[in-house]
DNA sequence: ACAGTTACATACCCTCGGTATGAAAGCGAG
DNA sequence: CTCGCTTTCATACCGAGGGTATGTAACTGT
């Protein structure tokens, strides 16, 4: 039976589930990012997204389990933000280079680095949070370093030992521009000091 | 009045206090470290001291200050480390190449790895822990850049930002062995490709 | 010796994560 | 259409744990 235009729109089953897991996914986001892990509540989350614990504890396994998937969805917004940006560059090594500007980028916003940076690790331990990091950033930054290995741009060796040393530099490149009391005018001093440790890194 | 050799040792205010904040802070560090922070209840940690939350309160000024002083605690040991180390080296590039290695070390204890690298941040905020680590590590690092600096082992350039992202790629480094199924074996890759990168990072 | 301070223990409150139960809204079969 | 069955929530409740208020015993200066 299609919908009535009465005072209760009729819906289908899968409409109404995935309207309210995105409902809740998305305020779960902003106030996980705004308040940190530990000062939201769940029941919190529920109210401001117009529902109870129940229908929360119905769509996800609990706060850890909610909170793993808004930290997936960042990572997956940050990585086709980089990936486009880096499909647009005109040759591999620039493309390093404007990826790892881009992931800068990402961490100018404060969710980001709350929920990423800072949450993540101590929520979902740290094999699980550089196994999601690995399948959506790291490995797209290995590659990269792996075609400009191979095109001769930069030295050889190991790689993925490699790319997560320059993983957890731009991290903390990341967190230094936000701390700063101007991030905006601090971000090309920044990103400078983060390209040139690229550059001296990975040219033979 | 000295001690008596009755059934109660009679003790001063000064020690009492500083014996039970020392098992406190013992039982803390060993709890926090094994069991993370948000599986720690603070009464299970006064319980294993011998004593109930009430002392805890009165010495500290709440879970996260205690846990604060355990963080300060730890580095403070690292650090020292750390200044014994480069002090015995013969040059300040390797007293900077060795202080690093001796970081990397600090790693593989499981209970730094937690307290430092994983619930620091969640906990005390990135702020307050930077702080922390700037007083103790980040500040030796910077001084130690600047010293190989000055005697024309490394490049110059903002020597502030350059210590703070090496650091960064050393906590990546040292959380990356201590997940490997065999940390010992790893180590030296890992270290190695670390070196490799302060080394292409400074040359200049 | 005796107030006053310090160093705790005990009892209590409140928030919050998690679960169990119940009800209402789709959904499929006859 | 209708009548079980499943899905989708809401409500009520439990227990753990952080924090606080209060009482009490141990020290301390005068």
């Amino acid at each position: 039976m299609p919908a009535k235009d009465g005072a209760v729109v009729r819906r289908t089953q899968a409409e109404r589930s995935s309207a309210t897991s995105s409902r809740l996914l998305a305020t779960a986001e902003e106030m996980f990012g705004r308040d940190g892990y530990a000062a939201t509540s769940l029941a919190a989350v529920a109210a401001a997204a117009g529902m109870t614990k129940g229908a929360a504890y119905h769509h996800f396994p609990g706060k850890a389990g909610l909170f793993r998937e808004v930290f997936v969805r960042r990572l997956r917004r940050a990585a086709t933000a980089l990936e486009r940006v880096a499909a647009h560059a005109p040759d591999s090594w620039s493309a390093l280079r404007e990826g790892c500007r881009t992931f800068l980028e990402c961490c100018t916003d404060p969710g980001f680095r709350q929920i990423v940076l800072l949450d993540g690790p101590a929520v979902l331990g740290w094999d699980a949070v550089r196994e999601i990091e690995y399948e959506h950033l790291l490995r797209v930054l290995r590659d990269g370093m792996r075609v400009a290995a191979a095109e001769g741009w930069i030295a050889g060796g190991d790689l993925d030992v490699r790319s997560q040393l320059v993983f957890g530099a731009l991290c903390e490149a990341g967190m230094m521009l936000a701390r700063s009391p101007d991030p905006e005018g601090a971000f090309p001093a920044v990103a400078g000091e983060a390209e040139r440790l690229l550059g001296a890194l990975v040219r033979g």
